[in-house]
RNA sequence: CGGGGAGUACCUCAGCUGGUAGAGGCGCAGCUUUGGGUGCUGCGAGUCGUGGGUUCAAAUCCCAUCUCCCCGACCA
């Protein structure tokens, strides 16, 4: 019969996700390559979307773009001990080169002297390389970024969340003492809050990560923090102080004014593609994708109606002749003037897509110069049908621009209100085993004695992790209290949840 | 990597006590007409995930393997 729907989000979270990415034609799985995806055009879009913005702000925080090789010299890797350990279960080896013919069969031909890991990051061969560039005290801060794909060998994989080649970007920078390099932690961490929140309208928490869910490597790391909609947390972006880890490893340093030779205090920082799952599970819904105005490829859909040949030449024309226009103020317009499919089914196909605005030309619009409009959010009116509000042609864009700007806000306020209903402050070991009872999950401000023995046993019990220690302001004011697990004494809150 | 489920047309699936490959959606042609998933007619489309085995005969039974999904351990 008809063609398979959304699952509800209500039913099956899950299939509901990967629904949503299906028919928005996001991704799909490589199936040829075992825990790697596609990435549709759509959803690239979406990415590229998020690069351009990213990029510009890494810019205008004076970093430049390089390229680093894929392939990292294995030695270099066992370099930083706690770097190693951290990646050694999930790299891909690259132990041969070129084939042979064997028996019919194509089989590897000469083994390499010293295997190369496809990287799972940067920092060691990167660290090889600053050994080089950096000198004096003068070259200092040295401030790159890469954009690049990075493979990770994970045992279980959701599109866009975890698959095993990913697309990112890693920053990579080195400073001439440890406040600096703090700093540039600090500001990127920042980068990255104001671009979930202005740019995915992702409210975040931001704080920093326990010894046991630090960068391998890492002196210390910052995060941010998204409450999905089923009231899981999503790590969204890191950002390392690297300390003189790598420096020492690589031996990276530089002179200072005084004429001694120091290592370097690096940073890293990154962002991926991951945060393209981090928009489809924070704002969809079950009619599909929706997106925020400034991540969207497509910002408004026109859908010329008609009935008679002339009222479709007359239609059409004038959805081109608007289109122009909205292109002409900016705007990323679509005509859907297909023949062959009914506008019923054109509406429900751009909504599964994510549009944020369908604008609807018909003959009634034409003689009264108006279109009608329906958000991609819309209430449901006393007739059952989504409400359409009537737009003036005059200055469409205008008032479409503003209609998106109020789509944007609409989708930040949203997503923070849900993640405020679903943020409780528990102290009791009942409420707290409540919260996290089945599947379920919330973000739970409570105290922790600081250890990683109990970071462990909370998670054994509840499957909830300390998410992060929230900076200042980002979570309830500090008070001492009592440890939620053991009642040990606690200097803060720190935020809890179940997480992707 | 352990436990469970599933791979048949572009999609959703039926067929599975072995006997010539099916339905609806879909695509193409036509008629119909279009402000929330039109209806009708004709046509089109499948190495039944892959490899092996049993058999006169395998989508169906057996073995192996790959991939996807769910739960867990690991992780951005």
């Amino acid at each position: 019969m008809a063609e398979a729907r959304i699952t509800p989000r209500s039913q099956d979270y899950s299939q509901w996700y990967q629904d949503v990415i299906q028919h928005a034609g996001l991704a799909e799985a490589a199936e040829v390559v075992r825990g790697c995806m596609v990435i549709k055009p759509h959803g690239y879009a979406i990415w590229e979307k998020m690069q351009a913005d990213l990029d510009r702000r890494f810019k205008a925080t004076g970093h430049q773009n390089a390229y680093f090789p894929m392939l990292i010299p294995l030695s270099f890797l066992a370099k930083e001990a706690a770097h190693v350990q951290g990646f050694a279960m999930e790299v891909a080896v690259v132990t041969h080169s070129g084939l042979k013919a064997v028996d019919g069969k194509l089989v590897v031909k000469n083994e390499l002297e010293e295997p190369y890991v496809v990287r799972p990051t940067s920092e060691t061969i990167i660290g090889h390389f600053f050994a080089k560039w950096i000198d004096s005290y003068r070259d200092l801060p040295l401030l790159i970024n890469q954009w690049a794909n990075v493979m990770r060998w994970e045992l279980r994989t959701r599109l866009f969340l975890r698959t095993g080649e990913f697309l990112w970007q890693e920053g990579h920078t080195a400073h001439a003492s440890h406040e600096e390099a703090k700093e540039e932690v600090s500001r990127m961490l920042d980068v990255y809050r104001d671009f979930a929140q202005d740019v995915m309208a992702l409210p975040v928490i931001q704080g920093v990560k326990t010894e046991n869910e630090r960068f391998a490597g890492a002196v210390e790391t910052q995060c941010i923090e998204a409450m999905m909609q089923d009231g899981k947390a999503l790590q969204a972006g890191t950002s390392h102080d690297l300390g003189q880890n790598f420096g020492k490893a690589f031996n990276v340093t530089f002179q200072n004014p005084a004429g001694v030779r120091e290592h370097v205090w690096q940073t890293s920082w990154g962002v991926s593609t991951r945060l393209v799952g981090a928009v489809v599970m924070a704002h969809s819904d079950d009619d599909g994708l929706v997106l925020p105005p400034k991540l969207a490829p497509i910002h408004v859909v026109i859908v010329p109606i008609y009935k008679t040949d002339a009222e479709k030449a007359q239609t059409v024309e004038a959805a081109n002749k608007i289109a122009k226009e909205l292109r002409d103020d900016g705007l990323a317009v679509k005509v859907d003037d297909r023949e062959n499919v009914r506008p019923g089914e054109k509406y429900y196909e751009w909504e599964r897509k994510g549009v944020p605005v369908r604008v609807e030309l018909g003959p009634r619009d034409l003689q009264s110069q108006t279109v009608m409009i329906k958000r991609r959010i819309a209430p449901i009116e006393a007739n059952g049908k989504p409400k359409k509000e009537t737009l003036p042609m005059k200055d469409l864009g205008v008032a479409l621009g503003k209609v998106l700007d109020e789509f944007q806000t609409m989708l930040f306020e949203r997503a923070k209100a849900f993640r405020e209903q679903n943020t409780v402050t528990v102290d009791s070991w009942k409420d707290f085993t409540d919260v996290f009872a089945d599947q379920g999950s919330k973000f739970v401000f409570a105290h922790w004695d600081g250890t990683t023995a109990t970071e462990l046993a909370i998670k054994e019990a509840t499957k909830a992790t300390v998410r992060c220690i929230p900076l200042a302001g980002q979570g309830p004011a500090a008070e001492p209290g009592k440890c939620i697990k053991t009642g040990a004494p606690s200097k803060q809150r720190v935020l809890f949840a179940k997480n992707y």
